[in-house]
DNA sequence: GAACGATTTCTTGTATCCAAATTATTGGTA
DNA sequence: TACCAATAATTTGGATACAAGAAATCGTTC
């Protein structure tokens, strides 16, 4: 049946199925966030299958959503839909994953060269106090929260970018590497480099200074490659 | 009902969905390929709705794998879903069209780039042939053909990258973009500045100077943007 | 005659049903 | 006991049926 490895610390997808469902949004819809949620935060690894009937009696709905949601999922690549032999979490391969951080190092980067030259007083404001966060929790230990403030830094640069269609891309491929960025982010020497990385590329921004800005950010993502090779290669396996 | 402002020379998208089905591809996949078909040629205009019944009897399925095509369509972003309101051939606002030119180039400027470290010498003799054939039609004024083998310089590029991810993000965005490219691409005084820049470009790949080439290809690009402002320009709308 | 409103029709969203294919099980044989 | 085959059971892909919401039409009223 499904496997959970481990299941998150805060509500279950069904809780979260039910919450705030805006109105007029299809069931199917509603079923893709809930599934991809599960599978950032890894509460459905990699590999796991889906089972259509079970999770439909789940959610109590039909099969009908379910599948639209596996449609769904699978384009954005996060799942593979081997044909009548059900849905499996994508079983990313590194090769794969060092092609996504490759893209998304020059979308990022993208992101952060637009932002020198765009970002408002506002979003200047809103990347200080979101900077002086993450570094005040320094040493705390809490990949959780950590993932988050990082997260948002990520964000509020994307917003900066002024670039709604390269936003949603970057925000999408970095979705889908998120349950490996997870467990690859958080190792604790990574996070002074991290703070000292986005430091330069908040400084590069601040000064509208593009080309660094760019150069800075792609660095930074770049980085993140290589431990993720060493991380990998800490496992050995393909 | 739904509208054809003007039909492609080649076949009705009902005699492409029967040719050529791979075994074991889903009827919703090959739905799917047809219609973005259509959207992309232009047999479906941007702005026009598509309906699921017709469309089912059109091409003698059930609404089932119609439906999924739709959604398909629109994770892709080429139709627009409104909550029971049916689909819509999206109406990309010139805005977002600049935007995803600009994200396009970045990506096409990193294909070049890594094509240019790691093209093989099959690849390289592919590519100066597709560039001797599109220099050999040069003034013919055949905008069809002429688009279609300036795709495959571009795809050869792609692949050469050595990166199946990003070659498949770069294909996706540049065919969400094509309906626009058919039109904006071919206007006599273009052709001599594209041949000019694949030269350009293919010169960067060839003496495996990364920097030039990813210079050059986002130059190639963002030429295709501005010219893009004067088409759109033209028509005063927004 | 025009505008507003109720009703009817049509279209989409969801559930159920059927068929085809893959997987598991069981029986037989080497 | 291990392996193969045939069959049963489960599961997905596609079709049909039903429900709910949106649009269009027709009637009424000002």
């Amino acid at each position: 049946m499904q496997e959970r490895l481990y299941s998150a610390p805060g509500c279950t997808s069904e809780e979260r199925f039910g919450e705030a469902s805006a109105a007029g949004e299809t069931l199917g819809e509603r079923m893709r966030r809930s599934l991809e949620q599960d599978i950032a935060r890894g509460d459905l690894a990699p590999g796991a299958r889906l089972d259509e009937k079970e999770i439909a009696e789940r959610f109590g709905v039909s099969r009908t959503p379910v599948r639209e949601a596996f449609r769904l999922l699978a384009a954005n690549g996060l799942v593979e839909l081997r044909g009548r032999q059900g849905a499996i979490v994508r079983e990313i391969g590194v090769n794969q994953l060092l092609e996504m951080f490759q893209v998304m190092a020059e979308l990022e980067g993208l992101c952060a060269r637009l932002a020198a030259r765009r970002i408002t007083p506002a979003q200047r404001a809103m990347m200080s106090d979101i900077h002086a966060r993450l570094e005040a929790m320094g040493e705390e230990n809490d990949p959780a929260r950590f993932y988050q403030i990082n997260l948002e830094f990520h964000e509020v640069i994307y917003e900066a970018s002024r670039n709604d269609f390269l936003a949603e891309q970057t925000r999408s491929l970095r979705n889908r590497v998120g349950a490996y960025r997870l467990r690859v982010t958080y190792l604790p020497e990574r996070v002074r480099h991290t703070l000292k990385e986005h430091a330069e590329v908040m400084e590069a921004i601040f000064a509208h200074d593009a080309e660094r800005a760019h150069a800075a950010m792609r660095a930074h993502l770049t980085l993140l490659g290589d431990d993720l090779i060493d991380f990998i290669a800490q496992f050995g396996k393909e």
